[in-house]
DNA sequence: GCGTAATATCTCGCTCACCGAGATTATCGC
DNA sequence: GCGATAATCTCGGTGAGCGAGATATTACGC
């Protein structure tokens, strides 16, 4: 596999854009005087309110690879925050539900909201189809790495 | 911007993956004994290896986001896995040098590996001409993020 | 050349994120 | 009901990263 070669171009491309949006998630993080942790449990949190996945304590920790100590400290940084509430689940009652407040809906927007608006902009000297192939692309090695993962 | 737009798709997908790839740098820094931070540490000593930028403590703390202190923590480690090597600068004797021990791209190699594996796996299904919009698309974004962050 | 400012790195003390182990409380199958 | 299982939390300890400041080397103004 030649360094030079297109895929390997592209594996090189796709780390830096995580790399990059990595180092955008810990600036955000340290201007709102939170940490790069909070900013991924609240991506998290925000991306199952979305789906209309239950978020829970240990659901979260599962996402973010914390054991049980570590993630319940997580949930007291948020809720002290205000940016999440816990809720007793009724059907459960061994569950705890986590509710983000809008706070955090709001802070998740002022987080996206700048990344949207330059995928938005280069999305511009894009046609539809070229789009959708590249959503095809990341959405193919997205499954194929998670795959890989869970083995 | 509707929730289910192309553009938003992209965002999301884009998302997405580099949650993937940070999880895939978690689990691998714990398979080893490391820690997420000592692999972003050893990604960018081994890109800047591959670009012949001269590597230093602080050029690495201004890439990680790491106060001196932090950084000096950080070599210190690495140094102690003997994945790289403390050299003082002749030029300039204020400066220090990290060389990269052959050991740190072995274990490089066997980070990447798996992941090249799979985006070459997934770029099968992809021509030439798709698989250069994929990468100028990413690249742009890049540039686009890099960019609103120096600001 | 000489003193001063700037630069690169390191040291010290401290905070707190995270881990391992285990306690607590609630639910389910028998 | 009772043991097994599951979800969460508590406690004690480790160490990554920060702020402040020390040290050493180089660049600049005179």
């Amino acid at each position: 596999m030649n360094d030079r070669s297109p895929v390997m171009e592209l594996v090189h491309v796709l780390r830096a854009v995580t790399v990059e949006f990595d180092l955008l998630g810990a600036e955000f993080a340290a201007r709102h005087g939170l940490h790069p942790t909070d900013v991924r449990a609240l991506i998290h949190l925000l991306d199952a309110a979305r789906k209309d996945i239950p978020a829970t304590p240990g659901w979260l920790g599962r996402q973010m690879r914390l054991n049980s100590a570590g993630t319940t400290a997580l949930v007291d940084r948020l809720e002290r925050l205000e940016l999440v509430r816990r809720t007793k689940d009724t059907a459960d009652r061994r569950r705890v539900l986590l509710e983000v407040e809008e706070k955090a809906t709001e802070l998740g927007w002022s987080f996206f909201g700048p990344v949207i608006a330059e995928v938005v902009a280069v999305a511009e000297g894009f046609d539809t189809g070229e789009l959708e192939t590249v959503r095809g692309f990341l959405t193919a090695v997205l499954h194929s790495t998670q795959q890989a993962r869970a083995t």
